[in-house]
DNA sequence: TACTTGTCTTGATAAATGTCAAGAGCGCCT
DNA sequence: AGGCGCTCTTGACATTTATCAAGACAAGTA
């Protein structure tokens, strides 16, 4: 993008450092900042009377929540931080000036817009054509893969948040891991380990049209 | 848009007609076109291995599935017609040459995903969030004033479809219909009457930040 | 009319998931 | 050490949802 431009989207923008389980940004405000997480986990969740529910965790270097903010609209989901995070604040309305004026700039936006767009979408079909079972199976070769598939997964968020995240109380995925486990997955604790990947992928019906392995919301 | 490629675009593009229950975009193929609704009803599905699920059926004027166009990726969706269709079919690389040439054209393709994301998103919200009954319950509100509130709702879509949407079996979703008659909701093959707006709307929890009333997909 | 066909409903049963309660294990603090 | 507070697990149970089977009903057809 210009250079103009990205000085003037930097100017406008700040940097600032949140502690842990710090909401960010509640549902219903008004987008008023495009963020971007630069370092750190955040965690977006949605409620509905005393319900809630986690819909996804983010990692650096990641966007939340872009859609509001070219929209000038409400927030449909608040975030938290989960650990210490550093994130880069950009005003909406500079977002959008800077859009209409730098094509290079609009084009990554718009990429970037695409690519969450079919995450949503993935996740959609997780939800709906798996079994809690086959969500905690596919979610496990995910990491795995990731996490350089050396036949150990460490768990990233905590067992609760992960079982909301999956759709289902934590319970329920205690439950989802003893049944892995008699499939050759051991649990001790946040570590895993994977006997067979294959096993994994089969368990999970893995469906490369369901789950992204290349990269974090890409393609 | 200038109306240069305006024409551009028209050009290249055909509008075609289909027949009822054509299957029209198969998932995993590469996105060699932007579809637009004109005319008719459109499903979009997803498959795994036999499993199937309705992901949303859409009407005119709607685009589908742009997502994967912006990318130039593989369909992630299914789209078949539920009637004679119009749709007309702009080719991917049309599409993202005068998104380059034409700002205004971009700025509302922008806005496009940037509606459709969050429709998706909301969509979300409402799977993991509310009970069957209650999805059933909010569908039939938005219908409802969809149709001009005037206490009768004629379903658009047969009850398979409309329970694979709502991501239940048929089975369950005629004991939902069940359970609101007990709360006022009299069902007649398609056609609903709603004693009151307002018990549907509490049965649903209804909260704008999943339920959007504004037309199809905007804000 | 009789016969099909498909959709929808209902009942019986099984499976999955949620809820409640209790307890194990662990780190943290005094 | 002892006593929190926390997460996680497990068991018992209730609820929800899925599956299977059967039948009702309406529309279309011979």
């Amino acid at each position: 993008m210009e250079e103009e431009c990205f000085d003037d989207l930097l100017n406008a923008a700040f940097l600032q450092r949140f502690p842990e389980r710090v909401t960010v940004v509640q549902e219903g405000d008004s987008a008023d900042f495009l963020h971007v997480l630069i370092d750190g986990t955040v965690e977006l969740f949605a409620t509905l009377d005393k319900r809630e529910s986690t819909m996804t965790v983010l990692s650096p270097v990641s966007t939340f929540i872009l859609a509001a903010v070219l929209k000038d609209a409400l927030y449909l989901m608040s975030a938290r931080t989960r650990t210490t995070s550093q994130i880069l604040m950009i005003p909406a309305q500079n977002v959008r000036s800077v859009m209409a004026a730098d094509a290079a700039f609009a084009r990554s936006i718009v990429s970037e817009l695409a690519s969450c767009y079919r995450g949503v979408v993935r996740n959609q079909k997780n939800l709906k054509l798996r079994t809690g079972v086959e969500r905690l199976a596919s979610y496990l070769a995910h990491q795995h893969v990731r996490q350089g598939a050396s036949g150990k997964v460490k768990l990233q968020i905590d067992k609760k948040t992960l079982g909301s995240m999956l759709g289902m109380t934590p319970e329920n995925l205690s439950r989802a891991f003893s049944i892995l486990r008699k499939k050759g997955i051991a649990v001790d604790g946040s570590e895993i380990t994977i006997e067979s990947a294959d096993a994994l992928v089969e368990i999970a019906r893995f469906a490369p049209l369901i789950d992204n392995l290349s990269g974090r919301s890409s393609e």
